[in-house]
RNA sequence: UGUCCGAUGGUGUAACUGGCAACACGCCUGAUUUUGAUUCAGGAAAGUCCAGGUUCGAGCCCUGGUCGGACAACCA
């Protein structure tokens, strides 16, 4: 049976251009400008342009759109190049719109030739108020109609390094009275006297955005330029210079880009919560970037699988991030390796078992996956458990310990509180109980059935690690509805750290990024901080925990 | 006042291109469970922005509205 799944509206053009026979192979692009490190919202627009690429057996370049030698660092490109990798893509071709930098000269000088570019001597308020209003067709600058010998030779000295930043700029002469406003003489080449990072000092006039997007899609011939919304009203200048410079026919298409609830997803807003130490950088675990959801513990194959999810159409959208911890949390349940870790200790007596006595007990390493093998746990006479997991007066439907009743010790024994402790402010100190011999897990013979199941750790073996929890960095959930500084919504309690919580010894074979399900508690990623003799591990996210909501109730 | 884009359960995406709205997340029940996890079974939830029209039949087509978004950086 083929179960065919629907199309996108993308994957619906391709395959009736691929029917028309318009193009034998596909090639799309994943255009970043290298001034910031790659975010979710990129992660849909990589899946989407390397997915079709595949699926419809053609190839992905990655181009890089460095125009603006200001902004654009090294740094960057490497960060986006491993993100785009770690996210399981190859790339055919690793270009720059800077390699361009000539051909697109010699584009701009065609169409001074053509008559259909000049260079303009306005200042940019000039120029901001020539262009009109969206309502108000724009106005002639007064050097619209030099001839083409004066624009050549004024734009050779532009290129020369005869003029200041600012002082001249080249503009297409398209159409002052043009209803869309990137139709009227939109500025194309704009001097900036500084150091490119791929160039260096050979060039001191820049290429703008759209003088760069299209020609280098045409050089490379890219069949299906895809980009987002915004870009709409670009499409008609973009199809203008293909169009006059007589070069490939790129065709641009649109679609929705991502937005979280919780999440503010624009470079802008994510490089001001960086600067201003509002987290602790581009990767820290809290960012929606793919350096820190990598370090907070996401998957490759989760953020694929999102991806997968939230489908592609035009309409704006505003995606649960719910989803998200879904998607991670199931592919997470079906890989990590289970640990059990005492978060907020309370100390178990078992005053049955010998002093003394130490025994490896074994635990599944993953019950999801039976050649995951098992691993051997220390059980000994005093035990941490976890606070929450014991009440004194429990309510009706609470199947943990409390005064008189039994749980199972998870891959252990069944165990019965016979005693609460206390110290001289009434506060539980520790716990006594008894245990079931009879009760072994994997030999059970007391025939006794509990309903609850603790994670444990043994005293004496227990080791100190760090926890650092994370909760969503905002507190409302739709941030473009919200009035006023983005700033002002953000959650004070997004970072919980707890500098030593219990692990049981097999935690000691972390290594960095690995990661674990800590039972009861949620999925964990070891941080790079870490050091031998500290292991901090990062929370990805909790598990499903329907006592919690019982709770409330 | 303009142009363009969009509108389907709470959220997102579908609907063989005109044949009585499906899938996923979330939510609610129940079963299983040595993780109140996982898994499994079931359920509630939109009549498709509005008003007309064409048609035997409209979420899909037409007309007119409404609402939301984008567009005036020497940014991309």
């Amino acid at each position: 049976m083929t179960e065919e799944k629907s199309l996108n509206f993308l994957e619906e053009i391709i395959e009736n251009d691929l029917q028309a026979g318009k193009y034998k192979k596909i090639i799309t692009r994943f255009p970043p400008e290298p001034n910031g490190y790659l975010h979710m919202g990129h992660a849909k627009s990589i899946c989407l342009n390397f997915g079709l690429a595949n699926k419809y057996g053609g190839y992905t370049n990655l181009r890089f759109d460095d125009t603006n030698p200001v902004t654009e660092e090294t740094e960057y490109v490497e960060s986006i190049k491993n993100d785009v990798k770690w996210l399981g893509f190859q790339w055919e071709n690793e270009l720059y719109a800077s390699d361009y930098f000539s051909q697109l000269y010699e584009f701009a000088l065609k169409l001074i030739d053509k008559g259909l570019a000049y260079v303009d001597d306005s200042t940019s308020e000039e120029i901001a108020a020539q262009k009109g209003t969206p309502t108000q067709p724009g106005k002639d600058s007064p050097f619209r109609n030099r001839t083409i010998e004066e624009n050549k030779k004024l734009f050779l000295e532009m290129k020369e390094g005869k003029y200041r930043d600012g002082e001249k700029v080249l503009r297409a002469k398209v159409d002052m009275g043009h209803i869309n406003m990137h139709m009227r003489d939109p500025i194309i080449y704009r001097i900036k006297h500084a150091h490119h990072h791929r160039t260096g000092d050979a060039w001191c006039i820049y290429p703008m955005y759209d003088f760069a997007h299209g020609q280098s899609d045409a050089i490379e011939n890219i069949t299906h330029s895809v980009c987002t919304l915004e870009f709409i009203p670009h499409r008609e200048l973009y199809d203008w210079f293909i169009k006059n410079l007589d070069i490939y026919p790129s065709h641009q298409y649109e679609f929705a880009r991502l937005n979280m609830t919780y999440t503010v997803m624009s470079k802008r807003k994510l490089l001001q919560l960086v600067n201003e130490k509002y987290v602790a950088g581009w990767d820290d675990p809290r960012m929606p970037t793919l350096s820190a959801v990598r370090r907070r513990g996401y998957t490759p194959e989760s953020i694929r699988e999102f991806c997968e999810k939230i489908g592609v159409a035009k309409r704006e959208n505003l995606i649960d991030v719910g989803l998200l911890e879904f998607c991670v949390r199931e592919h997470l349940n079906k890989i990590s390796l289970r640990r059990m870790v005492v978060f907020e200790p309370v100390k178990v007596v078992i005053t049955n078992y010998p002093e003394g006595k130490t025994e490896m007990l074994h635990g599944e390493e993953n019950p999801e996956d039976p050649n995951a093998g098992s691993r051997e746990i220390p059980f000994s006479r005093e035990i941490y458990i976890e606070a929450e997991d014991f009440m004194e007066n429990p309510p009706k439907k609470y199947f943990r310990l409390a005064p008189g009743q039994m749980v199972r010790l998870k891959s252990a024994y069944i165990i019965k509180c016979e005693n609460v402790i206390k110290d001289a402010n009434g506060n539980v100190k520790e716990l006594h109980c008894t245990y079931i011999p009879e009760s072994r897990s994997g030999s059970d013979t007391s025939g006794i059935n509990v309903k609850g199941t603790l994670h444990w750790v043994s005293v004496q073996h227990a080791v100190a690690i760090e926890t650092r929890l994370y909760d969503r960095l905002f507190k409302v959930e739709d941030l473009s509805q919200a009035e006023g500084d983005f700033k002002d919504y953000i959650n004070p309690d997004s970072l919980q750290v707890l500098p030593a919580v219990y692990a049981e010894p097999a935690i000691l074979q972390a290594k960095i990024e690995d990661r674990y399900q800590f039972l009861r508690k949620g999925y964990f990623c070891l941080d790079p901080d870490s050091t031998p003799g500290k292991l901090i591990f990062n929370r990805t996210v909790t598990l499903r925990d329907m006592w919690a909501k019982e709770a409330k109730k």
